[in-house]
DNA sequence: GTAGATGCAAAATGTTTGCATGGGG
DNA sequence: CCCCATGCAAACATTTTGCATCTAC
């Protein structure tokens, strides 16, 4: 339950939000999530969306990956992981495959500082966008 | 001379920006740089200031290094490198002793894909905020 | 029935840009 | 002198918020 401990009461909108973020690997914006959501809930509003994401984003479902062209991009993979941004065709892309402790382990953090995620985002092109 | 193989004049006023992004380790906004530069130079404009950091990123003597609070925060060390920030000071911290080689061996890139950089950002709290 | 959720539109915020003027080469 | 750089203010784009209404519980 989306809900659970919080004051939150139950809504169809936060919930298509929520099963769109997790049914998609394209890391979406606030308005490609309100353009491909208005077909199925006419009545959306841009503004429902920013609250919802927000909502979500504190009670740890949702994260914001990273900004692309100054969008801020939404995942509801909430595991720490790698991101490929394409600089070419501006897709963000999941590189499942890394290591994310290896790469915790060499930011050889030594200190007293207390890290609660990594953010790893690798830029430049694409495995399709390379090839051309 | 920052303006070598570019179409830019010189200007005391982005000399400025830069010789003040290389002295300090602040990780500066736009506002904060124009903040602490309007005592020297008193007629410096904001959109000034934005105007020469995108030249300064164009030319690639500066990095934006990551958003914080919706701001964009620039660098003039334009190695990659960790940076940690600090949800409770809001600073921006270089972490200089992690070992960017192999975080970047961990991200166990295999595919076709091409990368021009790693951003590596460590969400916590720093070692004085820790403390507390 | 109370308090959270929504749509709508207005506001707020960070950044960019147009224009007239100043200044480097 | 030409064209880049600047200050100023207006414009822009994304995100947030106020308010009236609706709805979950």
């Amino acid at each position: 339950m989306l809900t659970a401990n919080t004051k939150m009461r139950n809504s169809a909108t936060r919930n298509s939000i929520y099963q769109y973020l997790c049914g998609t690997k394209e890391h979406p914006s606030a308005e490609m999530i309100f353009n491909d959501l208005k077909g199925d809930l006419p009545n959306l509003s841009l503004g429902t969306v920013y609250r919802n994401l927000k909502q979500l984003e504190e009670i740890g479902r949702v994260i914001r990956v990273t900004t692309v062209d100054n969008h801020e991009r939404y995942d509801a993979n909430c595991e720490d992981h790698v991101h490929l941004v394409c600089e070419r065709c501006g897709r963000v892309i999941d590189i499942m495959d890394a290591d994310i402790n290896a790469a915790k382990a060499a930011c050889n953090l030594s200190g007293g500082a207390k890290i609660k995620h990594i953010q790893i985002v690798l830029n430049g092109t694409c495995e399709s966008c390379s090839e051309e």
